[in-house]
DNA sequence: ATAGGGTTAG
């Protein structure tokens, strides 16, 4: 008797530590062991094998224990209703809980997790109902996992803080925190503030300063997280990788690189480089603080064993760093050759990538693999990059479409379909969107102002731009920022208001940006207005002091307005300061290879017949009455002829993109071109004709917005 | 109970 129950006991304590180390090869041996052997049958033992198996993600194998289990009781349920949540069968999870005999606090608040994870609040709440009304005792863990679960609606939060606090359960430290990670996510800080005030220097734990941190972050507020870290430190707390983690993420909040980098030397000290959290951490921040991506490459290589979001921090930042949208694709193919499955956050990023690339083929690419691979959950936000994607190419048809057929819309996606008409000039679409959302009582955000005060200036809706703008504050509760006053003075100024547009600027509760005075100096130059042109030019200057736009803007007007020699005095102060143009460059997607041209760059292998194509094409341009509006020619010196301004315009980046677009794709098929500056006003006049000529339509992404050129006229309607 | 990745504008 005594040998029997040493060997249970035996058994017990192996099939324990196999748990502990998932040593899967270990246990697997001892349950063929116990199933053949007379021990008898321990439902004790049976659980624990199904913990084993959860454990190692063989649900399959966990289950079949449970139906070898002799009298399954709450434990054995709980155990297999855990190991159905973890891989997010939330189904057969609640199926399992439903024939429970008498389910215990474990199985709720099992259950309730899985739900706060999937972000289902009625599931959750309705379970955390029939506890109360089961009479049922709860613990920290029921409150925080509800707390969880109701994260985006803060009148749920409210009433549970309440309600923690009136029935005591506010004592549980871990109620606390996650009260004020929540109030924070929610963009409430003070309460947050106060919630972590109000718990006091004993109460509080490591938890509690980390969150803190993170919440400061998230509000901007570099220099609060900073102090509390540092009063961390003071008061003897460990340093451990959470609390690194939380601080670097406030660094890329507030894109503070050399605080990134002091902290960066600190996490090599500690070897925490290494680990996944913080090594993540530190890629995100130098991709958003302006370090490119080198930085970033560096540190992911340090790593031990990326992950996943490793992977996926390393594509988002390439692709939130425009310009390295190609590496961001390439990333995700290494990634899935390192053999990764890619998730909805991998594919947001990818599609975000051939947005930025204007790829349509690629972008389809992503929206057939990401169907394939049935994405759970969140759905919502692949189909807002898809969205956005086909937009971004110039389909906004299909925008529209998928927009229609999809099952739910969230703030994000009006967002992006409201800007998709916008960008596209359809203002009147844009403006009706906004009206149904406020009509369904969906909150606006700082974003869809910006759509809409821009759709409006697209559009010449003075009035009804100016009506928005000043319901910002008292009907939506947005404080207008730094884009929504650029907008407006971008509005009034293309409509001819400059007077009005100049007391806007002067009379902003806060210092003007450059955005700001940009699109004064643009509608300047629309009306011809040099004395005012000249004030934006100067304050523009002053704040990005190495931008060559304002000495190209004045430039071109004093030729304009025939003063060649205030002309020449600007081109020498730009020369003298080294100041040079950014180049324009214009690139076309032709068989799934992007083509990029620069002005006068002939380093395209077909260049010949793009010049020879674009001979012929101008002689039956000016046939048909186009102009070369020499102004738009940007010359280095003072002595340049007439005849070479009209080559140089010819050879502008758009015009060659245009002409490769047309000389190599079917008679008939739209093109689309996406240039990384504005368009230029002769090759905007000039692709107005090779639109009617070629009898093709042909779409211009600039870096302001679509024109669609068909039949001798843009969808512009020259408003730009 | 805390830490790493995402979509929208300009």
């Amino acid at each position: 008797m005594t040998q029997f129950s040493w060997t249970l006991q035996s058994f017990r304590q192996i099939l324990k530590s196999c748990i502990a180390n998932k040593d899967l090869l270990t246990g697997k041996s001892l349950h063929t062991i116990y199933l053949k052997s007379l021990i008898p049958s321990s439902t004790y033992l049976s659980n624990h094998f199904i913990l084993l198996y959860s454990k190692c993600n063989l649900l399959t194998t966990a289950h079949h224990a449970f139906n070898q289990t002799h009298e399954p009781n709450v434990f054995s349920f709980n155990a297999l209703i855990a190991a159905y949540a973890k891989e997010s069968l939330i189904h057969v999870a609640h199926h399992l809980f439903d024939q429970i005999p008498q389910p215990d606090l474990v199985s709720f608040n099992t259950l309730i997790n899985a739900y706060a994870d999937r972000g289902d609040t009625l599931s959750a709440l309705s379970l955390f109902g029939e506890m109360r009304e089961m009479g049922l005792v709860m613990d920290g863990f029921t409150f925080s996992g509800v707390i969880t679960a109701c994260c985006n609606h803060v009148g749920l939060i409210r009433q549970l803080h309440s309600l923690a606090f009136s029935s005591g359960f506010d004592s549980y430290v871990s109620v606390k925190n996650s009260l004020l990670t929540y109030y924070s996510k929610n963009g409430i800080l003070e309460e947050a503030e106060m919630v972590f005030n109000g718990m006091g220097e004993e109460v509080r734990d490591e938890v509690s300063w980390n969150s803190m941190i993170v919440a400061y972050g998230q509000h901007k507020r570099g220099l609060k997280a900073l102090a509390l870290y540092r009063d961390m430190v003071h008061r003897g707390f460990e340093i451990d990788m959470f609390t690194l983690a939380s601080v670097l993420t406030t660094f890329s909040c507030v894109e503070d690189l050399s605080g990134g980098l002091q902290f960066h030397a600190k996490t090599i000290k500690t070897g925490f480089n290494k680990n996944r959290h913080v090594g993540s951490s530190l890629i995100d921040m130098y991709a958003k603080c302006g370090a490119g991506m080198s930085e970033s490459r560096k540190v992911f290589e340090e790593i031990c064993g990326s992950d996943l979001v490793v992977w996926n921090t390393m594509i988002s930042g390439y692709a939130q760093n425009k310009e390295l949208s190609v590496e961001a694709l390439e990333c995700f193919r290494q990634m899935q050759r390192a053999g990764y499955w890619p998730d909805d956050c991998s594919f947001v990023c990818a599609i975000s990538a051939c947005s930025n690339l204007s790829s349509p083929s690629q972008g389809k690419q992503f929206h057939g693999l990401a169907m394939k691979s049935e994405i759970p959950s969140n759905q919502i936000s692949v189909n807002n990059a898809l969205v956005t994607m086909y937009s971004k190419c110039g389909n906004l048809q299909d925008a529209r479409k998928l927009f229609h057929r999809m099952p739910q819309h969230n703030t994000v996606t009006l967002n992006s379909i409201i800007a998709g008409y916008a960008q596209h000039g359809i203002g009147t679409e844009s403006l009706n969107l906004f009206e149904q959302m406020l009509a369904a009582s969906i909150a606006p955000t700082s974003i869809t102002l910006v759509s809409i005060l821009s759709a409006c200036a697209h559009t010449g809706r003075v009035e009804e731009g100016k009506k928005y703008f000043n319901m910002m504050k008292d009907i939506f509760g947005i404080e207008p920022e730094a884009e929504h006053y650029s907008c407006m003075i971008d509005l009034l100024g293309r409509a001819g208001k400059l007077s009005e547009a100049e007391r806007l600027i002067d009379t902003m509760p806060f210092s003007p940006g450059s955005a700001a005075w940009a699109a004064l100096l643009g509608a300047c130059r629309k009306y011809g207005n040099m004395e005012l042109a000249e004030k934006a030019a100067n304050q523009f200057l002053q704040l990005e002091p190495t931008s060559a736009v304002p000495y190209v803007m004045l430039a071109s007007m004093y030729s304009a307005a025939r003063k060649w020699e205030e002309a020449a005095r600007i081109r020498k102060l730009m020369r003298d300061r080294g100041i040079r143009k950014k180049p324009g460059c214009s690139w076309i997607e032709l068989n799934k290879r992007v083509h990029v041209f620069v002005a006068e760059d002939n380093s395209h292998p077909r260049i010949k017949e793009i010049h020879m194509y674009l001979d012929e094409m101008f002689v039956k341009m000016k046939r048909a009455g186009y102009v070369p509006d020499v102004r738009w020619a940007f010359v280095k010196d003072d002595e340049t002829g007439e005849q070479e301004k009209e080559i140089m315009l010819a050879h502008h980046s758009e015009k060659l993109a245009v002409a490769f677009g047309l000389l190599f794709t079917k008679h008939g098929e739209p093109l689309l071109v996406v240039k990384n500056l504005r368009i230029c006003g002769d090759c905007h006049n000039a692709i107005k004709f090779m639109s009617a000529i070629a009898r093709r339509k042909i779409t211009v992404r600039d870096a302001y917005r679509f024109h669609c050129f068909e039949d001798g006229r843009c969808s512009c309607g020259d408003y730009w």
